[in-house]
DNA sequence: GCTTTTATATTGCAGTCGTATTGTCAAACG
DNA sequence: CGTTTGACAATACGACTGCAATATAAAAGC
């Protein structure tokens, strides 16, 4: 065996350059060629680590959905233990919205994804795991008529804050205001 | 002059092809050749109406926004003169979900180019006209404290709701209760 | 040291893309 | 009538695309 390489850690390599130019180009600029550029390797590594484009965009989306989360646990951490529900969950629904230009790459990529899985239904059973455990997650910490409803009412409107902040229709602020206002109906004083 | 033929009309059977193709294969698909293939017609005659891709993309662009007009004010038509502010939000909001399967050709094809302008500034304008518009109408109906920010909520979470029902994570019914939940929560009894 | 195995690079191929060019045909005008 | 003009078709070209096949190099095992 010659030189020894961890796969994983390249699959990350060449998935952050894919992120890169998706976020700045869209998912359609997202070809074998660009993506090596992009990451600074030769396309036949590209090859050598994903068999088929197929596999390189859905491995991709995992990336997608792993910052996602990672994101809420980093934001969560930073909370204590037992926090109010309230503060809870305004503290995880600010950390998936596209806020900082960080995020925003993320959140562009996870656009193009969701228009991307619209096309393909086959590709998007992660998607619905996630938000099905959301949904789940947060209706179980409403006290109020209809839980799951309402959990599902506050992360649509997470959903399209996101893409209004993305399309730049609201500013950062805006999205903020609003979600606290919803929580204020959620949770009254 | 030889045959004489309205332009206008030939442009909007090519944009026809455009959504059919775009809501099936996605937004990626919609070449010159699929799209006159589509319309049954020849390329040439594609490239005879509209001078380049970016020229009939826009188009398109346009006719998916009137398109949804269109489905405002029919049903806004359905309900006669002066109607509760209440029902006409929910008609209007209702009539902009992609419930039922022609609108949810529509609303694919919005969900694409909603990523599609999101890499393209430059092709945005009009939808962030449309979306202040919108903001501006639904403000002037909400007798609530900060009637912006709540029709800015209202907005978002249609547009939220509109995404996950086009992904298939919440069915058409959940949808409208999460909608009907939020007006409860505008228009106390 | 030689072979084997793996990582990376290069090249070629068949196909599609947008677009420019050219050709064809029919209707209207002088 | 001929000529012009607009509607459409067909083709050609260069630049891409994904992918397969091949070449090179280096490290691990015998």
């Amino acid at each position: 065996m010659p030189k020894k390489v961890d796969p994983e850690e390249r699959r990350r390599l060449i998935a952050d350059a894919l992120m890169r130019v998706a976020a700045d180009q869209g998912l359609e600029s997202v070809s074998l060629r660009h993506v090596a550029a992009q990451a600074g390797v030769s396309a036949g590594m590209v090859q050598h680590y994903f068999s088929s484009r197929d596999e390189m965009m859905s491995f991709a989306l995992t990336v997608v959905r792993e910052r996602s989360q990672r994101k809420v646990t980093e934001a969560l951490a930073g909370l204590g233990a037992d926090p109010p529900p309230r503060l809870l969950l305004r503290t995880m629904i600010a950390a998936l919205l596209p806020l900082d230009d960080e995020s925003r790459d993320n959140g562009r990529v996870a656009l193009a994804f969701l228009a991307y899985t619209a096309v393909r239904p086959a590709a998007a059973a992660e998607l619905h795991d996630d938000t099905a455990q959301m949904v789940d997650f947060v209706a179980g910490m409403l006290k109020v008529p209809d839980p799951v409803g309402a959990a599902a009412s506050l992360l649509a409107l997470m959903e399209g804050l996101g893409i209004y902040v993305l399309g730049g229709q609201y500013p950062a602020q805006r999205a903020l205001q609003a979600l606290d206002a919803h929580l204020d109906l959620l949770f009254p004083a």
